[in-house]
DNA sequence: TCATTAACACGGG
DNA sequence: CCCGTGTTAATGA
């Protein structure tokens, strides 16, 4: 886990922290598709991303749910940054998007961390900047971009952080996380194909414009 | 006009 | 058969 940390933060922290946090952490390889987070749920720990993704996603009072951003390596939970004082209950969903390596550090360090170490709360705050930016752009893509093309970023958002134009999931899930009907993605996706923009398959689609 | 809901047929695994 | 997919008709914002 030292190597790891070094490897993915060496550039961020000093040794000196690096060793605190390979001292009080827990390194987690997490599969696909895991829920790590639920709503209403207390956070004990927050997650580093070594490698993989997240995607975090707000749920509404009808169990309706909606994809707020993803989270990449070098990333950490924004959520976790905002009640790391008390025990203060997630007001989010966070499932992993592909197999995804990080390390939990249990909160009570963040604030000892925020005190001693400037490179820490550098990293803190600009990680809030960052996490806010990014929800910034997604209220103005539900905001001002019609459905379609909103499908097409999500599809692109999702190509760039597998790796791969081939995504697999169903127009339902697609659904899901732009909070529409899959009627209305089995539509667009159809239009898109036409456009020839896309393949479509069975539990799968490929990317071809980028 | 366009999204949603319900309903249905098709077909692949 | 079950489920994902494609399509349509009715309804409403």
């Amino acid at each position: 886990m030292r190597q790891d940390l070094k490897t993915h933060y060496g550039h961020l922290f000093e040794n000196e922290l690096l060793e605190e946090i390979n001292n009080v952490s827990t390194l987690k390889n997490i599969p696909e598709g895991t829920q790590i987070i639920d709503v209403g749920q207390t956070l004990t720990k927050m997650p580093l991303l070594l490698e993989g993704a997240i995607k975090i996603l707000r749920d509404d009072d009808n169990g309706d749910e909606l994809l707020l951003y993803f989270l990449e390596k070098g990333d950490t939970c924004a959520m976790t940054l905002t009640c790391c004082t008390g025990s203060a209950k997630s007001e989010i969903k966070a499932i992993t998007e592909i197999d995804t390596k990080l390390i939990m550090v249990p909160v009570f360090y963040m604030e000892v961390w925020m005190g001693k170490y400037k490179s820490w709360r550098d990293f803190v705050l600009e990680s809030y900047q960052t996490r806010m930016l990014e929800l910034l752009d997604t209220i103005d893509k539900i905001a001002f971009l019609k459905m379609d093309e909103r499908l097409l970023n999500y599809l692109k958002d999702k190509a760039m952080i597998n790796g791969n134009t081939k995504i697999k999931t169903t127009h339902q899930e697609i659904a899901y996380e732009l909070h529409t009907s899959r009627v209305v993605i089995s539509r667009l996706l159809k239009k898109l194909e036409l456009q020839k923009a896309i393949v479509l398959h069975r539990n799968s689609l490929e990317l071809l414009t980028l």
